[in-house]
DNA sequence: GGCCATTCGTT
DNA sequence: GACGTACGAATGGCCT
């Protein structure tokens, strides 16, 4: 017996319209604003969830079930051809966002519902009713006016406003406040004024008044037709003219209540939210943590069972600012406030073999983290041109702000960076190398990067910047020189006023990073990826901030030379092209090239591109120009189009390449970005020195124009061979891969031998280029069907083949599948290092997306474990040449190859330490294999 | 000046 | 109906 002094309530039941729903909330709120970096829409998905959570919130009910239309026809069709007729076909934007909605329900551990052959109305209407018989009171959330007839003590309808938020609590009182009539009378009501937006016509001229008034003179819609024939006026005569009309609207509002739906009220409870499920799907949904917070502890309820609270979001500090006036000044607030490292702490050895003692050191960075002092440097961090401008500290509730080239604080800067740069937070260690550099100071390496540690945390995050992370991570809208409004963010409190100031904004971006890394380490932590960060991506960073600042040396006459060789060709062919149509052309338009060809030459209709038009790409022009007949003006056209393309694109190759050289020291240098691929790459930028051409003769002589510079004699080229197809053997076990790499054979071929069940030199080089392809298509997850294509042999040659190598190599297959699977459940794909890599898309409704989700799958571990064993050979080369004291040093990466410029007297040291760093960056089951070239110029270091 | 689509260079 | 990963960058052509 309930003793308590509170009067035992009546649970609540919240019964939720989810179309309409989702409706309201995508037409309320604007798309542009909700959307993810790759498209997708978002804002009906963020508004159903806020609104439902605003509900829950107000409302606290003990039940929830959601009703969802189902595709496809109704009843009420068969009774109406025209139901609904006039409603658009709900946008594309929108049709994507169901299924997520009913994802994140689920994964919120809300339960929804739908019936095939009956509406969303109709669940919503069985719900209800069944929980008033269970003694609930019941709230429906609903922008239909149908359920209006459901109301009576114990439901109300909970109707959207104009605003989508304001919710009108329509009980009976407000439905006859609002029509006069009772809400048991309602779809009588409805059905003599029609329902414009279900397309359902109505009496022409009657509305809700004199609905009302006729309702409530006869009693009811029968009566009303009874006696239809007393009604005078024109409105009685449209009466009788559409009572047949009316009638049927009578039947096709009524909704119906008592659906077989297999739920009771217990199995609408909710408050158990799937953790991992849902923080997959929000990343995908790209929500920011305070919505993610919003939404976790309103669905979170379960008093039990909720092992991992959502992480607290860490608040900006608003330090105070100190004021700084000498170097004793700064001196003095460094001892008092900047905490050095906790010597308890292992620090790893700098000098330490990454992968030999990985284990072995501590995993935990959080605590460090938190009381780490943060720098924040307000300046250029472009390779050869960087600049620093004001540097802000922050430590404790501290801070200070100055010009670190001020001769006041320069060497007191100095000393804090060597002796305290195991407990600095900063966002971006290299780009603060960058500007250190500038005003002559150095930073060993530091704790913790929010930059990198973001970048493991989720590598599909794009956006390095401190701006994106703290909009990312913490929610929280920095100010960008936008000027536009942005729905739902804050402003920084703190720069209303100091927005011109450039200390206090230095101190306000540092207070962000500070914020940020107390954000993300405890989520690195869990994720497991605080190793990574420590002995991989910090050491990287040194590394590259040095190629970066060294450049690459280049022989600009040779480039000029390039550059009129290419721009003179690419002139002709234009020539040759306009003669031959007959008109001038933009040879690099590709809609003029379509009017040119697939109208003005008449030539046949090719294949389509992505969006309609006619594609003018390399193969299909190959095509048309295979095709076309020999000396026709169409032959002669493609023949100077095609060439055209390629030296033309050469052109502006070098020209690019040209543009970006330093005039300070002739040398290029590039930005390697380090936080932007998925899967653990590099990437080059401005100019991209990873594309430089190395397919065609034409295009490799480019590379001559890349070479030593002064004080250096040669370039040395080692790449690794074959890196994603020995990790294939190493991460798969397959003993018969294993011996083909071990064998030193030629692998291919081999391989070949193997699969043809042939000895190895009878392996045609037609055979051998086919299993090189399936070899790697392997782990691109590629199609027999693309295969085939690619090989020129049919789609059963293809499978042929698949099926013999996988017979071959049993364990491959097997891994492969284990992979897809793994990531199926766990939710991501790991490197051999650990790097994580997450895939919601693996469970997507959408065909498409799910196979595009596989292929990310088969191929991330093993390109991003080729990635990490780059990386660590960099740190590993770079270490050795600079322990023996050598002058020559890398200068470019290309994912398998390392690009060193040599110093006279060195060459054989640095050939045997790079070749020897690189192999041996990790012990694989198979051997890695690098091979190296030495030559005058980029080129001829080719092998 | 910003944004998108098309095209093409690399591994 | 599509059908190999991961990228960066130039261009034309449209928008504001």
């Amino acid at each position: 017996m309930d003793h308590s002094a509170t009067p035992q309530t009546h649970p609540t039941l919240l019964v939720v319209d989810g179309h309409s729903l989702a409706f309201r909330a995508f037409y309320a709120l604007p798309v542009d604003n909700f959307s993810t970096k790759d498209g997708q829409a978002t804002n009906a998905v963020y508004g159903f969830l806020t609104m439902l959570s605003q509900v829950i919130e107000t409302e606290k009910p003990d039940h929830i079930g959601i009703a969802f239309d189902v595709k496809g026809g109704t009843f009420r069709n068969e009774l109406l051809t025209q139901y609904k007729g006039t409603r658009e076909a709900a946008p594309e934007e929108l049709l994507t966002q169901l299924p997520l909605i009913q994802q994140a329900l689920t994964a919120l551990g809300v339960r929804w519902i739908e019936k095939p052959g009956y509406e969303g109305d109709d669940v919503i209407a069985t719900l209800a009713t069944m929980g008033e018989h269970d003694g609930c009171r019941v709230l429906v959330l609903s922008g239909d006016r149908d359920s209006f007839q459901l109301i009576d003590d114990d439901v109300t309808v909970l109707y959207p406003g104009y605003h989508f938020k304001d919710l009108k609590h329509m009980d009976p009182a407000a439905v006859e406040a609002k029509y006069h009539v009772t809400p048991g009378q309602y779809p009588d009501l409805a059905a003599l004024r029609g329902e414009t937006s279900d397309n359902i016509p109505g009496v022409p001229g009657v509305g809700d008044g004199f609905a009302a008034k006729w309702i409530n003179q006869y009693g009811s819609l029968d009566a009303i037709i009874e006696h239809a024939d007393e009604i005078g006026g024109k409105k009685g005569e449209a009466l009788r003219d559409n009572i047949d009309q009316v009638r049927l609207n009578r039947r096709v509002n009524a909704l119906v209540r008592d659906l077989d739906l297999g739920v009771t009220i217990d199995d609408l409870d909710y408050g158990r939210v799937d953790a991992d499920l849902t923080e997959r799907l929000f990343n995908e949904l790209q929500f920011g943590e305070r919505t993610r917070t919003k939404l976790l502890t309103t669905f979170n309820t379960a008093p039990d069972d909720t092992p991992t609270p959502a992480p607290a979001i860490p608040t900006i500090i608003e330090p105070l600012v100190d004021a700084l006036t000498d170097t004793a000044s700064l001196t003095m607030w460094i001892e008092q406030y900047c905490p050095p490292a906790d010597p308890t702490e292992e620090r790893p050895d700098p000098t330490l073999d990454i992968t030999a003692e990985y284990d072995h050191q501590s995993t935990q960075c959080a605590d460090a983290v938190r009381r780490s002092w943060t720098l924040y440097i307000d300046g250029d961090a472009k390779p050869g041109h960087a600049s620093a401008h004001m540097a802000a500290i922050i430590a404790g509730a501290h801070a200070v702000a100055f010009d670190p080239a001020d001769p006041r604080y320069h060497d007191t800067l100095r000393t804090l960076l060597d002796t305290h740069a195991d407990s600095l937070s900063v966002h971006g260690y290299k780009e603060h190398l960058h500007m250190l550099a500038a005003a002559d100071l150095t930073c060993p390496t530091v704790l913790f990067d929010t930059n990198l540690a973001g970048y493991l945390i989720d590598p599909d995050f794009q956006g390095g910047s401190l701006e994106e992370c703290a909009a990312h991570f913490l929610d929280i809208h920095l100010d960008d020189h936008d000027d536009t409004p942005k729905q739902g963010t804050l402003g920084f409190e703190d720069n209303d006023d100091q927005d011109d100031d450039p200390a206090q904004r230095c101190i306000d971006h540092a207070a962000v990073v500070a914020a940020l890394a107390r954000r993300l380490a405890p989520e690195l932590e869990r994720r497991e990826q605080y190793p990574l960060l420590r002995d991989i991506e910090l050491p990287t960073s040194r590394v590259l901030f040095h190629m970066e600042r060294t450049g690459a040396s280049v022989d600009r006459a040779r480039l000029d030379e390039l550059h009129t060789q290419f721009a003179d060709e690419s002139a002709q062919m234009e020539a040759i092209a306009e003669s031959a149509a007959g008109r001038s052309i933009n040879l690099q338009s590709p809609k003029q090239l379509g009017v040119v060809l697939f109208e003005e030459m008449g030539l046949k209709p090719t294949k389509k591109t992505k969006k309609g038009a006619y594609t003018t790409n390399a193969a299909a022009l190959q095509t048309l120009y295979a095709t076309s007949e020999e000396g026709s003006k169409a032959n002669e056209f493609l023949g100077a189009l095609l060439r055209h393309r390629e030296t033309n694109k050469l052109k502006q190759i070098v020209e690019t390449l040209i543009d970006a050289i330093n005039p300070k020291d002739g040398r290029i240098h590039t930005t390697f970005t380090q936080t932007v691929t998925a899967t653990g790459r590099l990437s080059s930028v401005d100019p991209n020195l990873q594309n430089i051409p190395n397919r065609n003769a034409d295009g490799r002589e480019i590379r001559s124009g890349f070479v030593p510079g002064e004080g250096f004699v040669d370039l040395l080229s080692a790449d690794y061979s074959q890196v994603e197809l020995r990790i294939m053997a190493d991460l798969s076990g397959d003993e018969a891969l294993i011996e083909a790499f071990r064998s030193g054979a030629d692998f291919h071929r081999y391989v070949a031998s193997l699969v043809f069940g042939i000895p190895v030199d009878e392996v045609t080089p037609d055979e051998r280029s086919r299993v090189k392809a399936m070899s790697y298509g392997l782990a691109y997850g590629l199609s027999t069907y693309g295969l085939s294509k690619q090989l020129g042999i049919s789609n059963g040659e293809a499978t042929k083949l698949r099926d013999q190598y996988f017979e071959t190599f049993g364990k491959v297959h097997d891994y492969l599948e284990s992979l897809v699977a793994d990531a199926r459940r766990t939710g991501y794909t790991e490197t051999i290092f650990g790097r994580r890599r997450y895939f919601p898309d693996l469970n997507s409704p959408n065909r498409q997306r799910r196979d595009a989700a596989e292929r990310g799958a088969l191929n991330a571990p093993i390109q991003g474990s080729a990635a990490d064993i780059m990386k660590i050979a960099m740190i590993r080369a770079d270490r050795a040449l600079r322990d023996a004291k050598l002058a020559s040093r890398i200068v470019l990466q290309i994912h398998d190859e390392l690009v060193v410029e040599l110093a006279a007297g060195e060459v054989d040291e640095v050939i045997a330490l790079v070749k020897d760093a690189m192999e041996h960056a990790v012990d694989l089951a198979v051997p890695l294999d690098v091979s190296t070239g030495v030559g005058t110029d980029w080129q001829r270091a080719a092998h």
